[in-house]
DNA sequence: TTTGTTGGTCAACGCTTGTTGGCAACAGTA
DNA sequence: TACTGTTGCCAACAAGCGTTGACCAACAAA
């Protein structure tokens, strides 16, 4: 097989520009709407291309295979705000400052809805979202919480909230959960945030 | 078909057994087992039959189809305190009792895992949960929180922090969400679901 | 004993899946 | 011009899926 094509991460920092990079970005993006909308398994290869418009060898050819397909759909960045910035709000806004950053940004981008789904069935989605939880969420909770030893079961923590609540709202769907305003739902869980990243030990 | 082989729920409460009970609950435990660890999608007929030590098609003909057999396998009871009781200890107790019930229920039947995980990519696996959500913990919200009226807020909120411990323990496996003793588990959330059962709105 | 019902296996159906290899059109280069 | 690599479509493959119907063995009722 062709070696040089099926990367997804470029091992130089700038690699020239293809012909067929549009279409790449076609079918990610077709495969990101349908493992949002159905998981791993329901989105086939079919119509993730028939949704970009191209043949599923297409795919193939430019992925190497399904899995290699989703891990280029699932490389996220939750572009949380700098540890840094954090620590110079004020401490008790940091829950709410973080709160409404994660709803916006799952409002604003389906990758995490199919993440989440797919996390939930898939063992290569299981381990994107412990990796993200380590890269991302970890060093927030290090510079922020008292003890830099337990921020990971802090981090923890805070995603099981978080996510809790992406769950119910966005894949679930619980009425009164997707009914909620943001802003309430920001009221609601800023504290639970605020207390799991900076609170004593219980 | 013969109808009144392919019913899960008898119309009277009392149905005479059959010489095939021990043969349907077999292939139930298996078709939970397979749930749990697979999802719905890749939790086949074949492999549930094959575990169950029968053929394929007597899943079909004891369960009618495969979302006869989820139907039946995800028949779902959490077991929650009654709402009175809930009542008749100190007030500020009652989000540690909860907590803690969730966690036992959890741990020891592999049922509401299979739910979690169906929940997350199939939309009949979804609506069980948000019939699990108004009917179970509903009605407890209702009898602990200040005003009825926001009881269905309330425990939706509950939900998401129980279901999201859920996710990060059982599904997701976050390592330290996994190493975390089930008590130190309790003293975090606790205190989280007693506010948003009892506290004034924010 | 005969007859009807129930519990169970077997082999196959039609369909969808991920995946492959061949072939044509095009672009860039020499 | 001829040559080489890229982009794309088409047709097919093998495997696995849910599901079906024919068929047999054991039991129960007559």
């Amino acid at each position: 097989m062709q070696d040089s094509e099926t990367r997804s991460e470029p091992a130089t920092p700038e690699t020239k520009p293809r012909r067929s990079d549009a279409t790449r970005a076609a079918i990610l993006a077709a495969a990101r709407e349908r493992f949002a909308a159905d998981g791993y398994e329901r989105a086939t290869i079919r119509s993730i291309a028939k949704e970009a418009g191209i043949d599923p060898s297409m795919v193939m050819r430019y992925y190497g295979n399904k899995e290699g397909l989703f891990a280029a759909a699932a490389e996220i960045d939750l572009n949380l705000p700098a540890p840094m910035d954090l620590r110079m709000q004020p401490a008790d806004h940091v829950g709410r400052t973080l709160v409404s950053h994660f709803l916006d940004r799952w409002e604003q981008d389906e990758v995490l809805t199919a993440l989440l789904r797919v996390g939930a069935t898939n063992s290569a989605g299981a381990e994107r979202m412990r990796q993200i939880l380590k890269e991302q969420i970890g060093p927030i909770a290090a510079q922020v919480c008292p003890d830099p030893a337990d921020a990971p079961r802090r981090a923890a923590l805070v995603a099981s909230q978080v996510l809790g609540m992406a769950l119910a709202r966005f894949v679930l769907r619980f009425p009164v959960a997707v009914a909620m305003p943001k802003e309430e739902v920001v009221d609601w869980l800023a504290p639970t945030v605020q207390r799991y990243l900076t609170a004593p030990e219980p």
